[in-house]
DNA sequence: CTGAAAGCGCTTACAG
DNA sequence: CTGAAAGCGCTTACAG
């Protein structure tokens, strides 16, 4: 009945379809080789053979030989979260277009546990291996005495000689800074998230660029450190208006400190964009699209990330040395929770 | 300089290490693998060549004469979704606790995709299959004649023989309903998400065993359909709103929804939980955490439902027989978006 | 064009 | 206790 409970059927070897085709096991596998030395009559026979017994050749074997195993090792410490995934289907993707397989491995942010999966994939014989942080601050090498390539994603290694493909932040920042900017806006409150992030400080130093090019500067003087939750963004928002209730811009570290800002601005009577604009950053689109109104954000690109390491990771299997940290543009989306100051008004006071 | 741009370093074979311990192949083999048959002072050389040579034994190798690989596919249809990424975390849990690696690939959704990963993963030999679905609905099997275990996660196989894990959307249902009524509250309005998916219709039909136990009807005789989103619960708590101003709470399909819905009963004036107790769906951190107040929702434990999944694979894999549909119960997560009612008053009318 | 033989890195009876 | 030999499933020179 359950044909499949236990592994008793036995798996059709290449010296099976041999047999069925009355050839020598070298020729079968010349001939599903495509080897050009077989007639073409004899290829087919041995074709037909594998196609009746749903042969399947052994990768196994073929790597043992070639020394390849056509695989890749996957270590990454943010399963859970959002930055790891698009940036593990990016790398699946260039994987998948040759014949290479992903092993996945979740380090869950303890290094002994990332040994551990680095040791077993070792023993795989996978042919490289792709390590994706769980936020953009630099980590720990895995050391450079592996005998396979290695690239680190999303979040740097700390030696400058590997390989690192990382998201520009302090672009993002300049980019939604400039087009709030472009929209008119002078009085821009910057809502970052957790200081503790590298990336929170540099997406706040992109923006700074972008309003010293333009002559103006950030309302209030400085950024207002929190986290990166909607809870911050409404306790930030308030604190704004109190402080600068004549803010016509809230550019936000992250889509959920948006969400935040959103709230609270709609709860004091403050119209978004036409009082305010708001920009967040992420580019999430369960919080942006959902949004009231739909949020302007900044995509990092994790997907094009990911198939970037890819890329590299392969090209380093194939013999070409790689080195030093690749830097991947921001793209700003813009949506409605940004735009022009209406025409006919400054920006108007609280109106509640 | 670049050590590992290309594959030049030779790995460390047994046989390297035998040669330095001055031992045979099958010896040394024997050493490090534990075999009683072999002087202690022996074992003790040929482990410290091991060590230093820095030997990591080749497993495909050692697969090749086990007849096992020590992995398994998982195949999965939502790899940017909150459904499957759990369910690979418990998979990759289960399968970490003994040696087993996971190949991880993303089919999207398309079947042709699928088989493609599926014969990949053959090749590989992988000892076993774990499908997971995007959404819960019944999908097409893989079909009984693969010469390795399958199971089925989240979405189960519409073939009954097929091992499938799932959650149990009517008792979810039931067990949100109940706890609304033991919160006292008797005018209930349902909310739910899409009509095309099963669960939806399951999750009311448990709400609906809660109700005709208490000897109540659901407000307005039926549930609400629309999808999982945000601006579904906006206009849906507008509906419900214009219909019943006397309801005392509402049953959400998803956090979503009752994340929607929060917003328009704020909106509205509605203090939640006093005048209306207001309960979710999937237990999904990010939105139930940030809800005000946070949300009370209904836990899948999708990592348990992965976990179990590959426990079940894995005994096939040994040998036991696996077959039909194993559902796994949600769990409740109260928190302050349902109470009991105040006990001053009768639910208020609108206050706005 | 076809096949016998060697070999990829390992393990396991089987002799010594 | 140790080692020579066979074999896992395949590929690739090398002879015929």
């Amino acid at each position: 009945m359950q044909e499949n409970g236990s592994n008793t059927r036995k798996v059709t070897t290449l010296s099976d379809v041999a047999k069925l085709a009355g050839v020598s096991i070298a020729t079968a596998s010349k001939a599903l080789n495509g080897r050009a030395q077989v007639k073409a009559e004899t290829r087919e026979r041995v074709v037909s053979a594998a196609e009746q017994l749903n042969f399947s050749p052994n990768v196994l074997a073929q790597h043992l030989l070639s020394g390849r195993s056509g695989t890749v090792g996957l270590v990454t410490h943010d399963l859970d979260g959002r930055f790891s995934i698009p940036t593990l289907m990016g790398a699946e993707d260039a994987a998948g277009t040759g014949n290479m397989s992903v092993f996945l491995c979740d380090a869950r942010g303890d290094s002994l546990r990332e040994q551990f999966h680095v040791q077993a994939l070792l023993g795989r014989r996978v042919d490289g291996l792709i390590v994706v942080g769980a936020r953009p601050d630099p980590r720990p090498s895995l050391g450079r005495k592996l005998p396979i390539p290695v690239v680190y994603a999303y979040a740097p290694s700390t030696d400058p000689r590997d390989m690192s493909i990382v998201s520009d932040n302090v672009g993002g920042g300049r980019l939604v800074a400039e087009h709030l900017l472009a929209c008119g806006r002078t009085r821009i409150a910057v809502v970052m998230g957790d200081p503790g992030y590298g990336a929170a400080h540099d997406r706040v130093t992109g923006a700074v660029q972008a309003f010293d090019a333009a002559g103006i500067g950030m309302l209030g003087g400085q950024a207002l450190y929190g986290s990166w939750s909607e809870e911050w963004g409404r306790t930030a928002a308030g604190i704004v208006l109190a402080q600068h209730p004549d803010v016509d811009a809230v550019l936000c570290g992250s889509d959920q400190i948006a969400r935040g800002v959103l709230d609270t601005l709609r709860e004091s009577g403050r119209r978004v964009p036409d009082d305010i604009a708001v920009s967040g950053y992420d580019n999430w689109e369960l919080l942006a699209l959902n949004a009231r109104p739909q949020l302007t954000s900044v995509d990092m690109e994790l997907e094009t990330l990911g198939r970037r390491a890819a890329a590299r990771l392969f090209e380093a299997i194939d013999g070409t040395p790689i080195s030093g940290t690749e830097t991947l543009s921001a793209r700003l989306v813009p949506r409605g929770s940004t735009g022009p100051l209406p025409s006919t008004g400054q920006h108007t006071a609280a109106r509640s």
